[in-house]
DNA sequence: TCATTTTTGAAATTGAATTTCAATTTCATT
DNA sequence: AATGAAATTGAAATTCAATTTCAAAAATGA
């Protein structure tokens, strides 16, 4: 249970424990995936129409800062979320006809990233990597429509 | 001379050539890098203070449909944009403190990056990678600071 | 309960990206 | 050179997500 948790770093942090925030990290872990704020509120709010659009993009911040959640900007502009995946880091392989997202580790490339790094004396804090194409369903689709 | 190909470019579209694209195109071209559009608009100004933020604005649109530009997204949100470079696709390394950025290619990971895709059984179209850090001057910076 | 601090939510603001539209310019054709 | 249809320009307006403001409400702990 992450609510027991959360409650803990909240309280650890001087902050305060609330129905409103406990909904939201609740509704959001149901939630999975990698989902907008809108996407998010508009779940919020089925199980609590009072809660306010505000209120979950600030809970959803907090949530990045404790590290329950991990932000992702992907090229469509809108800022998404998802539940942090505990220990390791993943990239994402992004369909553009339907939007499906599937995640990827490769031990390799991120090898060959620190690499690149060290060559050209960086030191790494982050990354991003997104493969943007097709996913087999759609092209399936759009084969078929193309007759 | 790209100036030609760009005017016969335009030509074959339909469009038409004006000052203020052959003069945005060209101090674009001088720029280079990886530019904002204010940053390319406060560059334009100087050469003709006529030239409209608009302008500046849709021929870099222009531009990246012909092929001429490339829209680059970076973490930081704001568009940038950098002169196409021939054949070759590269990725970035950006310094966080000075927002230097390094260009490098490797194709290992390009192909370790097919042999994702197809793993998954997406066609790819683009991708994009983005390694986020600390350059060694910045790096430098820092620890001098830090006594 | 009381006092202090934080949180909430509606509304306002920001800032980049994009659109609107009347005036101007281009350019193929006289 | 003049004409006119089509494209372009630039200032202003609009959009839209992200963020801030602020007064009222809720949480915490003495
Ligand atoms: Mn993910
Ligand atoms: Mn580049
Ligand atoms: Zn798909
Ligand atoms: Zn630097």
């Amino acid at each position: 249970m992450k609510l027991n948790q959360f409650k803990a770093r909240i309280y650890k942090e001087g902050l305060k424990s609330t129905r409103q925030r406990e909904e939201i990290l609740n509704t959001f872990l149901n939630l999975s995936g990698h989902k907008s704020l809108s996407q998010i509120f508009s779940q919020v709010v089925k199980a609590d129409p009072k809660i306010g659009y505000t209120t979950v993009y600030r809970t959803l911040r907090l949530l990045t800062r404790l590290g329950l959640a991990t932000q992702r900007k992907f090229a469509d502009g809108e800022t998404r979320y998802e539940p942090t995946s505990e220990g390791t880091h993943h990239d994402h392989l992004i369909c553009l006809d339907c939007g499906k997202i599937i995640e990827f580790e490769d031990q390799t490339i991120e090898a060959l990233q620190r690499g690149i790094a060290q060559r050209h004396r960086f030191k790494i804090f982050h990354h991003r990597m997104e493969l943007y194409g097709q996913c087999e369903t759609c092209r399936r689709k759009k084969r078929i429509a193309h007759r």
